[in-house]
DNA sequence: TCCGATTTGTTCGTATGTATG
DNA sequence: GCATACATACGAACAAATCGG
């Protein structure tokens, strides 16, 4: 639904969300128009003209005298049902991201191949696009989502438009990371053993001045950040506070390269060794770091995350840690199937369950051991 | 209809008969609210009410500071009884190219915005794969779809299911090329132009010898060969034939490499100047160059295509062809609606037209004047 | 059955905002 | 810039239906 920038747009909203994340059930009677008039502190008119227009959409009816009622649309729903086939929803944040269209491309060959039609939808990591899709998963009649869950890092207040989705046995699952509170079926790649080998591998090599980049406004920032922590303590290298840069999606241009800029200019515990939320960041540093005429990798050892094609692009091929992109969307594809072929009810079958990938350390010229000449590059 | 005893019921009904005599035919403004007011002796108020319920009945529609008018109502009967929901295919080669995302999120946002469901197809270039989306666009009942044709270059066997389409007035465009046997609406860079911009900024910084790589199994490549054609010819630069490279889709990772490397072993007419099919390839071959130490723009000119985030990514910022992305796929969304909305039947209404977007090259530091000195960057 | 409180239905008045021609 | 026309919003009053006591 488009954004309602109308006082009557907004309780018309407010109204319908709650019909769909369940809260108003069929038949049950919604709050009268005085009580609205005082929830939303606006006059009887603005209310009337919110639940007039959901009355003709059919999402409410009216009884005079006794009150304003939800409406059971799961009948009206085998009439209405727009898609006849078979219809699966992705929801990702970012579409443009250089890393997802590998795993939407791996789901999308996946479904394909079973006869479902995939259908894309970016909320560009904002949660109110992301529950006018989930209305629209709802209302419009998905088989069931793929859901790379927005700002996951933080709690999520569409909680109630997933319980939803469960109570209709519309299955879902979630990418890359998932709301806790929820324990949905998820694919997952392990972002904390990820971060662990980035680090280790710089620790090994005799780095102590470890800086890492992580956005933390998702699970996956969180849990890399914990993995750069676990193996700092695992290998008794002390950790430096603000050797660990911390950054949300909307800093992401500036913040890091600023940070990292700050950190060069002081003096002191000089770092020599940069571990980066993704392959992104790390190519972004390393313009920084061009600027400054510091070497890599004789100056400063840098890892990337992702193992995606940026890590050929630059003159100093990038040491990254390799999950599988394409393999992962597919599992996503092949675990939805499961769940809407198979399994009704969550928790009932036993054969489906959960993917965590494996995760490696592709090492290329971007790191050396501290003090060690660099080989002459050999082709 | 039943006597309505209140007034708006009475405003309404008389409205409704002046419309069924055929008093207020289609498209006709109506008398204003405020003169509804003095014929009728009620308020406006009333008058709102009797005309709204006329507008979600379909009866006639509203313009704000114009008036109200008569529907149209012979055509949308046929709208009706179709499908209820609103689904828009997209079917693109190559989710994954680094160029697609934008592309597709300008759509994706536009149609989202405007209450349509997004379904992606791609067919990796498989004339086999688009056969089989094109039927499931038939037959599960999609609105519309936005394709980006199949090796566009060369004749395509699925030009039957295309006809088809247009038979079940559903309608269709294409982006980025075109197959000429139909005609289709479209939306497009100017490819041509493109190309030749990119190597009249080579020739007028004197170069002669100038490499040209085109991937030639879709239209934009050979349109773009032809605009690298066009520019020799206008500047009068004899053409040599061994310096225009093409190649296939399957063959890009590894021709256009070894035809350079074979290129510069040879001693006569040594290349100046490269003209890329896109800014990936000219990454690849910035990389090429770099391993024989031949000095980037002092030794050789380079430029590239898309303006992609590629251009900043290496050491030497590439001169590249500059044409808006998202918008590009916006402007699909936005054609492939107005068809759907207002449009039935090709060629019926001249409002609608296709698009081809400007291009303009946006020159850094991958190029410069045979034999000019670097001018050292500034920041 | 009636009463009164509640809730929706109809109608009027007024004011300000915004798009069109 | 101006008048016109629709869009949104507030306030007030009374009517009609419902429901519990």
């Amino acid at each position: 639904m488009l954004v309602m920038q109308t006082k009557y747009g907004i309780v018309k909203q407010a109204i319908k969300s709650k019909i769909l994340d369940g809260t108003y059930e069929p038949h049950a009677k919604i709050p009268s128009e005085s009580e609205m008039m005082k929830q939303f502190e606006v006059s009887r008119h603005t209310v009337r003209l919110a639940i007039g227009e959901l009355v003709t959409e059919g999402w409410l009816y009216r009884e005079q005298g006794a009150g304003t009622f939800c409406a059971d649309r799961s009948k009206q729903q085998l009439q209405h049902n727009g898609m006849p086939n078979k219809n699966i929803a992705i929801v990702t944040t970012y579409i443009s991201d250089y890393i997802f269209p590998s795993i939407i491309r791996g789901a999308e060959a996946y479904l394909s191949d079973h006869g479902y039609n995939v259908s894309l939808f970016n909320t560009n990591n904002d949660h109110e696009k992301e529950r006018e899709y989930l209305e629209r998963i709802i209302t419009t009649g998905f088989d069931g989502a793929i859901i790379e869950p927005t700002k996951s890092a933080s709690a999520n207040p569409n909680i109630n438009y997933y319980l939803n989705l469960e109570r209709l046995q519309i299955p879902y699952i979630m990418i890359n990371a998932y709301y806790d509170a929820l324990e949905p079926f998820r694919v997952l790649v392990d972002d904390e053993q990820g971060a662990f080998l980035q680090t280790e591998h710089l620790i090994k090599q005799g780095h102590r001045d470890i800086i890492g980049f992580f956005k933390t406004d998702d699970m996956q920032g969180t849990l890399r950040m914990k993995g750069y922590l676990k193996a700092h303590r695992e290998y008794k290298v002390p950790i430096t506070p603000n050797h660990i840069v911390t950054y949300s999606t909307e800093e992401k241009h500036e913040k890091p390269v600023k940070e990292l800029e700050a950190l060069l200019n002081q003096s002191d515990a000089k770092p020599t060794g940069l571990v980066c939320y993704n392959d992104e960041l790390a190519i972004k540093l390393i313009n920084v770091l061009r600027e400054r005429n510091i070497k890599i990798p004789q100056d400063m050892s840098i890892v990337g995350f992702d193992d995606s094609f940026l890590t050929e692009l630059s003159e100093v091929k990038l040491t990254s840690v390799a999950h599988p992109k394409a393999e992962l969307g597919r599992a996503a594809g092949k675990l939805i199937l499961d769940l809407i072929e198979n399994g009704q009810g969550k928790g009932y079958e036993a054969a489906i369950d959960s993917v965590v990938f494996p995760i490696k350390l592709v090492t290329r010229q971007s790191t050396q051991a501290i003090g060690e000449e660099t080989l002459e590059k050999t082709k």
